[in-house]
DNA sequence: ACAGTTTCCCGTAAATGC
DNA sequence: TGCATTTACGGGAAACTG
């Protein structure tokens, strides 16, 4: 009977933060026969809920009544749009929580119910809907963790208002969880996953497996326990980058020059034998929310050496936007006169026709002043004799830079004719 | 009778923000004979107050009322220390706000009352104290505002309780007025300013003349009025410098490397005839929590030429920290291998000798990759011919460099006879 | 329109709870 | 003790309000 539009936080829905104003709309389907009647709805959180089943307790900290109004643009059904409310737990309910035990906060679904009562022609009509489940967070650093179960929920039942779900969370296919996450991307970052960024994505999760469209994931694989030596899981990682593209990397993710996602073994297969300075733009595996190039060079005797540059993460991009780290990134090799090693953008376009339009330092001219700017470098002493700078030697890597060398090359093999990994 | 301590913001006594957590303490200096005595304290905020008299009105949010408590160490005095304490606006007291209309909102002062009432021996005693006015505000970036009356207040009045204060404030002697703003640095920073600097600062106040000890500054030109030809007072400029030098630039300044105040006169009358590459440290003052380095070189015909760069920001220096700029900033002329114009910190200390134990930068190992830092550098295009790298072309400063530095040569003098800048 | 002021709320850090 | 979760609040930006 009525169609309760959601709560929202910027951007996601069914994410509540507490002590911070969110907005719900209820709209009556039905027609009423009398306009003048005063008709009040009232929402409240968590209404009769069965105590014990959700370890925290919310409520409505402001006005939780009003009355409907006829929607101002069209078909003139009654609607109450509230603005402002804002959640606050309740402490302390009965010394001590009805607590669950194994469900994280983010996994803990709740809701909102809008409740109206109204007379016509001598008939009381009580009128009741909910909002679909909600997840409730008190700091932004949880809203990934609550973006996943919304997620998972949505993708996987069209129950309106299972609040137990994540009790026993089913599995996802990854042909269709493939897509929410394509989805993910086109919603957030303006452009979804090509096919060759997702067969990555998947093999991340089932490891080497060439075809995995019917393979399951669990929910807890999927956001909840950690990739095998990483110290966070799936989603954090993905959602990382998101976040990383959203701030600092939307008009190059958008001009689709960046692959993405590629494995360090395919990545050497694309760039073996290209043209010397050919590079590619990938995220980083090991560390949330970052973003390398590796380009190819060769040695004398022709052997292909590929070089990663540590990733950029939002902090250094806040200092210096990524298209111009492009631009000015310099590599010094023992004094020599430093270069850009960075020439053509996988395969083959050169780097200042693919970026030139996304370059923008501008030279600013504080006149008194002469104008400075932050360049990227990176300083390769091929001989271990030297000795930085000035300040504290640094503990030497587990393995040495040659040894690095030989044992990549030896684990490097090449994959034939493969698609544009530009493509759509 | 009570000795009220002040509520906190951090290490800025007497303003509150609305809606932080403050603490304040009150003392009773008598030692009463009857100790098993519950005596309740109650705070109160602008505790009759004539009405009218202020514009904006506070209330205590939180409990107001504690017992106060034998003081755990020593003389075993009662106290009472109230935690927590916050304050709320009154929204809409009758109408209209009492706009007094002339005074911003951090020239209005307020003040916590405290009163305690108890018998002995069938006496009733009425006890009742209050705070040194306060600043209220509403964002921390009021804070400047508010510290500068505070200042104000404390040094010009003894009076424990002049609301009206800044009605008609009180003009400052220089002397006094230097002496605070001295303990400023060295309160916030660790060390104080040294005469060279505080002279350089009352030529600001009050243009070039030699001696301004016994001039007096006005209140509205220490913080309301603008500096001539600048959108910020001096107090606001002074304090932007402050904040740069808490978080950017303690040890340095802490090392007495920063000469920071020193007109652009005397800079080029100092670096004349120094070793070329001599260069010191100076806060920008046509922006706001700027440092830049002067340097001279000299041209073949022996002029000498001065060159600033563009001032460091914070949040420039978030990305690199201000030694290891120094440390490596580049000027490249015209495609020529990139040096460091910095030789020596004035007057003829080598730069590493100076700032070798303040670099930071660690080549971060993350071993598959290549480090990469950033290099803040200058490019200097000789010849007006060469047309920027690939983006928009930037229009022309009011002067071309050559004209500049010939009337920067024409204004340059001599100053004889100089003590060291750095001197205590 | 606009400036002074407040509110909003992210994101980091610290505190708290379990 | 460590991890999960909440609280605190600086700081930038938007919203408010005369």
């Amino acid at each position: 009977e009525k169609q309760p539009c959601m709560p929202t936080h910027p951007q996601k829905p069914l994410i509540i933060k507490t002590g911070v104003q969110f907005t719900t709309k209820v709209r009556l389907l039905v027609k009423l026969p009398e306009v003048d009647y005063q008709l009040k709805v009232k929402t409240t959180f968590d209404k009769d809920l069965p105590p014990g089943r959700v370890s925290r307790q919310f409520f409505i900290l402001t006005n939780n009544t009003k009355v409907m109004d006829i929607e101002d643009y069209s078909n003139g059904c009654l609607s109450v749009e509230f603005r402002h409310l804002q959640l606050k737990e309740k402490k302390y309910i009965n010394g001590t929580k009805g607590n669950e035990g194994l469900l994280s906060v983010t996994e803990e679904l709740h809701s909102l119910s809008f409740e109206a009562c109204f007379t016509v022609q001598g008939l009381t009509i009580d009128l009741e809907t909910c909002s679909l489940p909600l997840v409730v967070i008190s700091n932004v650093s949880q809203l990934p963790g609550g973006w996943a179960s919304v997620m998972w929920y949505n993708l996987l039942t069209d129950e309106p208002r299972n609040l137990a779900f994540f009790g026993n969370p089913p599995r996802a296919n990854w042909s269709q969880l493939s897509e929410v996450l394509s989805w993910q991307f086109s919603t957030f970052a303006g452009r979804g996953l090509n096919k060759e960024q997702l067969t990555t994505l998947g093999e991340k999760l089932f490891g080497q497996h060439a075809s995995c469209s019917d393979y399951q994931v669990s929910w807890s694989k999927f956001s909840k326990e950690n990739i095998p030596g990483k110290p966070f899981s799936f989603w954090m990682w993905l959602d990382s980058i998101l976040e990383l593209i959203k701030k600092h990397l939307l008009p190059v993710w958008n001009e689709n020059y960046i692959m993405g996602f590629v494995s360090k073994e395919m990545e050497r297969a694309l760039l073996k034998d290209r043209e010397p300075g050919t590079f590619l733009l990938r995220f980083s595996e090991s560390h949330l929310g970052g973003i390398t190039f590796t380009w190819v060079e060769y040695s004398e005797n022709g052997d292909a050496k590929f070089n990663s540059v540590e990733p950029y993460t939002k902090n250094r991009l806040t200092a210096l936007p990524f298209a111009d780290i492009i631009r000015d990134y310099k590599v010094i090799s023992d004094g020599v006169v430093p270069e850009n090693p960075l020439k053509f953008l996988y395969p083959n376009i050169p780097k200042d026709e693919a970026f030139g339009r996304l370059y923008n330092s501008q030279p600013s001219k504080v006149y008194p002043y002469i104008p400075s700017t932050l360049i990227p470098i990176s300083e390769l002493r091929q001989n271990a004799s030297t000795t930085p700078p000035s300040s504290c030697q640094s503990p030497q890597p587990p393995m040495t830079p040659g040894e690095f060398d030989m044992l990549s090359d030896a684990l490097c093999f090449d994959i034939g004719g493969m698609n544009s990994p530009y493509s759509e």
